[in-house]
DNA sequence: AGGTACTGTGGGAGCGCTCCCACAAGTGAT
DNA sequence: ATCACTTGTGGGAGCGCTCCCACAGTACCT
């Protein structure tokens, strides 16, 4: 009667802090260390406490905290394109797995968002700006993406999986793609392919330009010079390999082996390569690059360079994880620039 | 200097609501109108209110905003399957294309929850005790789950993507499996094929029994008599459709047609029949369900029962933030049960 | 004995909002 | 002129936490 409106009739009736501690005999400081897990609390204090917190079945208020905290205890894993190619690329289920089992033992609540459209991204600016999350994983973004940027500009922490050149400067994971197209090269050279086509990536994207490189390289580490007129871009889709692997056949006719920049494309190649007549690997060898589901399921089965996604996916975690931690206690220490590369391996399989 | 922490060093310098009101020359509760949409508030006001939050660059704080007003503009889409089944299968990818679009237009934030281990399980019942989210999209509930009555007692609004069963509580909303079933089976005798075999779904999901009752029903209509042998019980994988196509081959040799419960189901199925030396159609039709991009994709390309996925996930939000909206004010109006069908449809290919 | 340190604890102040009461000013009926 | 509304507005109180200061108690020095 004395409380203005009904005390705790917004929450749902759901217990506080302060009911907690009343029923603990304890202060609402206590409880929150011990809810915190505090180091200065004594064992029995402790163990009042928490059977108080199990008696009533308190359970935190985030929003409050988050008010007195300033922070959201969140982190958002942010995909620059559309849902659809989300789901078409095991890429991302992969990244999302490493990210979830990396995360579950952890407070930490995994926001999946998808920046595709311009209004998309407009929103995406909008929740970053209002600190809705305490941290970002950035995945599959484009050498002239604004995106990280922004996040700079907000002191938000962030970990890219795939930096956008030489020199980026966002904490970043990638998988060694340089690396990973001089195998597949090496791999085809070996079984003494010598007119090797390349249908790489988006160029726009740092990795598949690292492919490309490693491409070039293992030729010529090789004695082989690079016939450019074997090189045709691709934009990671199926249809997108099925048209340059007909440009290719178009322009070299003998060529015997199509190292394609992702299963995906590598697919839409071996569509085209069978309407051709082409015997796949007897004619062309084929190799992609992933190891994902649709490799194994390929007839023939696919020889694919694999990246270690899931554990790109950890380890972007532990990185980020790490940012936010440091930041909390504003030290600003001289963070060296941190980025992690994890090797690749190649999957042989029937089609080279 | 005389307040004692200073003031707005936690924040990170983001204005507030106060400062915006300064600037305007308002106070803090005009300024809360403006930025909520009150209608109380007169043209010139507004204007000047929203000038300063232009020049301003301020942003709500969630977090202040969730504790004030027991709010969290958030809700859940709650998955409980592995990442693995999400991803594998198309249903929810569309399904969440369909939120998306419908939830784009608002301030609701969307949260993927997975929740097929029993670790994230107890995960997902403590957030749900926190009230972290404003309600609850559940899809693909098997008919045991207690999450939906861990949702009743919690009483947070939540839409069911599939009724758990014929009297089911929650508000639903579901495709027409019974049709759909019909449909195939009609479409199959309408062809002239008279022993049609059906791979079921999961048994414990009710649109794959409300499924196995169409294939009946419309065999009977039709004069027939429902032969059990010729059902199999699958799982919705491609393995399990490849089990039961096995055995459905071994049992009745003699079968025309199969109605698989599922397109990946089905894909399963044509490797075994494929396997068998049986041609599909000439020797065996094959329809599927869900007409994803498998149907589209297989060889031959499938017969498929259409459901209308992204409009199922549209509608679901529509109910949902329905419900949110009714809460608010505990008006406790006597929601009649809402149920939602929405109609299938039969896309003709060339294996049946 | 007095100092100095640490450990454990209570509780005030404040995070940035929303809700709602109070009240000024305007409108129209009596 | 009075009353009864309505419209627009300001600002107090409070949401449930965390942070931090103050302080009691104990331990170990000099």
């Amino acid at each position: 009667m004395a409380t203005g409106h009904g005390a705790r009739s917004r929450s749902g009736g759901r217990p506080t802090l302060e009911e907690v501690a009343a029923r603990a005999g304890v202060g609402r400081g206590t409880v929150s260390r011990v809810i915190n897990g505090s180091p200065r609390v004594s064992d029995a204090t402790r163990a009042a406490v928490e059977a108080a917190v199990a008696e009533l079945g308190y359970v935190p208020n985030t929003a409050a905290r988050a008010l007195a905290a300033n922070r959201t205890d969140a982190i958002a894993l942010v995909v620059p394109e559309p849902e659809t190619r989300f789901f078409a690329e095991p890429y991302f289920s992969d990244m999302l797995k490493g990210v979830g089992a990396e995360l579950s033992d952890t407070e930490m609540q995994l926001l999946l968002i998808f920046a595709g459209s311009d209004r998309e991204r407009r929103r995406l600016a909008q929740y970053l700006a209002a600190h809705r999350v305490d941290g970002v994983l950035l995945v599959s973004v484009h050498a002239d993406d604004p995106l990280p940027d922004l996040l700079a500009q907000l002191e938000i922490p962030a970990v890219i999986s795939g930096p956008r050149s030489a020199g980026e400067t966002l904490t970043s994971v990638d998988s060694d793609n340089y690396g990973g197209g001089r195998s597949a090269v090496e791999h085809l050279l070996s079984r003494d392919r010598r007119r090797i086509a390349h249908i790489t990536g988006r160029l726009d994207v740092y990795g598949a330009q690292r492919r490309v490189e490693g491409y070039r390289d293992a030729l010529r580490d090789a004695g082989h010079e690079v016939d450019e007129s074997l090189i045709e871009p691709g934009d990671f889709t199926e249809e997108g390999g099925r048209r340059a692997m007909t440009r290719l056949l178009a322009r070299c006719p003998d060529l015997d082996a199509v190292f394609a920049g992702s299963d995906v494309m590598a697919a839409g190649a071996r569509q085209v390569l069978r309407e051709e007549g082409r015997r796949i690997p007897d004619d062309v060898a084929l190799i992609g690059y992933d190891d994902s589901a649709i490799a194994r399921h390929m007839d023939p089965p696919l020889t694919s360079v694999r990246q270690p996604i899931e554990e790109m996916g950890r380890r972007m975690i532990d990185l980020l994880l790490e940012e936010i931690a440091d930041r909390r206690p504003a030290v600003s220490r001289g963070l060296e620039r941190r980025q992690v590369v994890l090797a690749t391996e190649l999957v042989e399989r029937t089609s080279s």
